[in-house]
DNA sequence: GCGACAG
DNA sequence: ATCTTGTCGC
């Protein structure tokens, strides 16, 4: 059941951010991993969620499902979570494999609290997980290099939360952050090679497609 | 008080 | 998130 409101969402991610797993590295060599989006409707009252698990090695779509619904929260940046969760977590359930790690369209440590999405997603499906938000939410950085593979803490009240990383040849970068049972090396590990051809990693992009066609669907 | 503010 | 035209470049 989603937060009533406002303050009881700021208690909710009180009582879970203390079980957040920030030491586990994670797998190394993933089989399998899940990319998870959601695509809104422009009414606003309508969303459809989508999760697509990818061969980690051919970065082939090898298992998908979604799930339409309502948003279960307003939008409030820090609070961003309670919104698609409910729908993420059925669309997950759908699933028939198991993905080794969780790739979330927000932000994981980099929060004000320190609970982003990849945070929370992770800690109740108790997976790996890891946050690669496409613009910031928290934090101060300079500015990675423009070759791929370069990056930048990234840091927020004396502490690094995250990484800066470029994830193409002079394209915008994008940023990282741990979420669940996940080094921050390993993090961006990983979305390096999620990224061979594209700024943003292949699990996001197929999950992002499947959510607009859903959603298409569900209108139409 | 003012500006910023994941998707 | 979503609304939007053209434009530059591979």
């Amino acid at each position: 059941m989603p937060p009533g409101d406002v303050a009881e969402a700021l208690r909710v991610q009180e009582e879970l951010r203390s079980r957040v797993d920030l030491v586990g590295p994670g797998p190394t060599a993933p089989t399998t991993v899940a990319g998870l989006d959601v695509a809104y409707a422009e009414s606003g009252d309508r969303l459809a969620a989508a999760v697509t698990v990818l061969d980690a090695g051919t970065l082939t779509v090898v298992d998908e499902a979604v799930s339409v619904g309502r948003p279960a929260f307003g939008y409030v940046p820090g609070l961003f979570a309670f919104r698609e969760l409910p729908a993420l977590l059925e669309a997950l359930d759908r699933l028939t494999v198991r993905p080794d790690l969780l790739v979330c369209d927000g932000h994981g440590l980099a929060h004000p609290r320190r609970f982003g999405l990849a945070c929370h997603l992770g800690l109740v499906t108790g997976l790996p997980a890891i946050g690669v938000g496409k613009t910031p939410l928290v934090g101060e950085w300079d500015e990675p290099s423009p070759e791929r593979g370069a990056w930048t803490p990234l840091r927020d009240a004396g502490e690094v939360v995250g990484r800066v990383l470029r994830t193409r040849d002079g394209v915008k970068p994008v940023f990282v952050s741990v979420g669940h049972r996940m080094s921050l090396d390993n993090a961006v590990d990983r979305v390096l090679a999620l990224t061979p051809s594209y700024r943003l990693p292949e699990t996001t992009r197929t999950a992002d497609r499947l959510c607009r066609r859903a959603l298409a669907a569900a209108l139409a």
